[in-house]
DNA sequence: GCTCTGACGATTT
DNA sequence: GAAATCGCCAGAG
C-alpha cells in the first residue's frame, strides 16, 4: 500500500461524489481523514492535477454556497445546474442534494 | 524548520 | 442576513 497524502485522499473522496449530489469541504476533509482541514481541501482541489477526472464542482461550502472554482463560480453553478441541481440565489439546498456516504 | 498562502468553518457584531 | 474576526490544516517557498 502506497502512502497516500492528504491531497490524494481528497481526490479519492471527491471522485466518489455521484452525479446530482454535492458534498461540503468539511465533509470531504472528514472523509479524507483530516476533520477541520476544509482549507487544505480547497487548496488541494485548486491545484488538482486531475481536474478532468475530478468533479470538484460538486464540492460546496457548509452553508450551501457554491464556493470557488478555477473557471469561476458562475461556471461552477452552471455545471451543477446541468446535473439537475437547483440553485437559488447562488445557494444550494443541502437538505436535498447533500451526499451522505454510508458510515 | 519557519513563514505565507488559500476553492473554508464557525462565531460574533 | 451580511460582514468582519479568529481558528483550522496542508502545501509551497
Amino acid at each position: 500500500m502506497a502512502i497516500l497524502t492528504f491531497s490524494e485522499r481528497v481526490y479519492d473522496v471527491v471522485r466518489r461524489i455521484p452525479c446530482g449530489s454535492v458534498m461540503t469541504y468539511a465533509q470531504v476533509a472528514r472523509l479524507a481523514g483530516a476533520p477541520g482541514a476544509a482549507r487544505a481541501v480547497g487548496n488541494a482541489l485548486n491545484k488538482n492535477p486531475e481536474l478532468v477526472a475530478m468533479p470538484c464542482h460538486r464540492v460546496v461550502r457548509s452553508q450551501g454556497q457554491v464556493g470557488g472554482y478555477v473557471h469561476g463560480t458562475a461556471d461552477k453553478i452552471r455545471l451543477l445546474t446541468a446535473e439537475g441541481i437547483t440553485i437559488n440565489h447562488d445557494r444550494i439546498d443541502l437538505s436535498v442534494y447533500l451526499y451522505e456516504p454510508a458510515l
